[in-house]
DNA sequence: CAGTGGTCTAGACCACGGG
DNA sequence: CCGTGGTCTAGACCACTGC
């Protein structure tokens, strides 16, 4: 019934999140120099290498540098959201002080396509479930989501009323979990859909990121293609030398059908 | 024979690539388990500690997933690049194979504006070196990049030919390297200068990448500000629950403020 | 030179998954 | 239940920075 959960946040989390507030309050920097991890373990009554799984989520946010010789520097106080809150659109929104919304346009059962057999990886006589939404920041449409499940996981989807506000968070009530995810961030033009809905002139340009998402064991998810009105999102990317999450890739021109 | 040189690669940078081989030449998966933190460690002739950190980097690049009770799954052979290639264009291009040439268009000191200031973290009176510069892929204009420098950087940059292909190659040899980075993509449209030189129309949609690049000791290098013909090139970014280095960034519609 | 973070070891206990 | 990865400890030595 309490907060108390099933299982206990780690040690080296907790210290991490002090040390973001401390960071974020600007105790030290930006600039500024870290105690030394010596001094930290000390602190905290931990062993160093606790002192160090810390160090390393904050480094891998872009919150502090790390070099041999000497102690950590302040980067900046970064925009860091969980994980959470880039998979969930909604999740997202009341983050930013925003409400969201969310309508199913379209939605029914397929045969997979070459494209979605390879993302969600199934059998070539599989069915997924299309799903074309609409979202919205407080009343004004946003973005228009085409999702692609998997036979399972669209039989789960299916049932959700045409209004669900958070898919993901009624999935994970459900049991499923996404724990990894692949974006790919262009720029694509308003098909006569998109400019319907999304109150814009067909071949108006739009802030397109396709996602694919797996759960734990590495089973697909989701795969999807997010159409943004520009000038309401933007996408941040941090990567250093200890992590290179992001990756250009280069398109060659692509002969698509006439629709 | 111990013929190493001054630094050699960690040990568990050496286990990540050959595992990270083996993945990519689909010895597991995808799908596949890997062995056992415990097995690994036996063939390797290292500790345990030594193999979780190999694993940790597949797991950031997305290669392989990992939760408690089972063995880890292999995701994909994710689209990894180096921290070098997603720092410079030019290395990035002849990773595609294609011919990168850049040429500066315009270069000159002026006073920081405060954008500027707050992320080369300057003061009100410093100068930096702006420089407009044009990148090319195989002879095609693909990219237009302005970039501010911080007073001693711009002082080396200045000194460049303005047909240098590399100025990121040009830097380290000059002993100066690029650590950290923060990227914000979205869209731009394109004004006289971005039209006249990538050979669009003016208000031509293009994709935006902003940067901001720091060295090992967090001292802030460039802030840039590139801008990509569309269908040239996407950006591909990872994330999962054990980091999250993406973030949405809400932009609040510019209201005119009524004093 | 002293202090710092990077690497590595050899243990230990626990939480979780799946048979 | 057993095997797995997640957390944590208490050391050790080394490479590097900066005085």
């Amino acid at each position: 019934m309490r907060g108390d959960p099933v299982t206990r946040e780690p040690r080296y989390r907790q210290i991490a999140e002090e040390l973001r507030h401390a960071i974020t309050e600007h105790a030290y920097g930006p600039g500024g120099k870290l105690p030394s991890e010596g001094a930290l373990a000390e602190r905290y009554e931990v062993s160093r290498g606790t002192i160090r799984q810390a160090l390393m989520l904050l480094r891998h946010d872009g919150l502090v540098t790390s070099r041999r010789g000497t102690r950590r520097v302040v980067l900046d106080d970064a925009p860091v959201q969980e994980f959470a809150q880039m998979q969930s659109f909604a999740r997202w929104a009341r983050s930013i002080g925003e409400t969201p919304e969310g309508r199913v346009i379209r939605q029914g059962w397929h045969s997979a396509d070459p494209d979605e057999r390879r993302q969600l990886r199934i059998d070539a006589d599989a069915r997924v479930l299309r799903v074309v939404r609409l979202r919205l920041l407080s009343g004004r449409p946003a973005m228009l989501e085409r999702t692609a499940y998997p036979e399972a996981l669209g039989a789960i989807v299916e049932t959700l009323p045409a209004d669900t506000v958070s898919v993901t968070e009624f999935l994970e009530q459900a049991g499923v979990f996404v724990a990894d995810a692949e974006h790919t961030i262009d720029l694509a033009r308003a098909d006569p859909q998109d400019a319907a809905l999304l109150g814009c002139a067909v071949e108006d340009p739009l802030l397109r990121e396709r996602r694919r998402s797996t759960d734990p064991a590495g089973v697909p998810l989701e795969w999807s293609e997010d159409r943004y009105l520009p000038g309401s999102v933007a996408f941040v990317v941090h990567n250093s030398l200890a992590s290179t999450p992001m990756t250009r890739q280069h398109m060659v021109p692509v002969v698509r059908d006439s629709g």
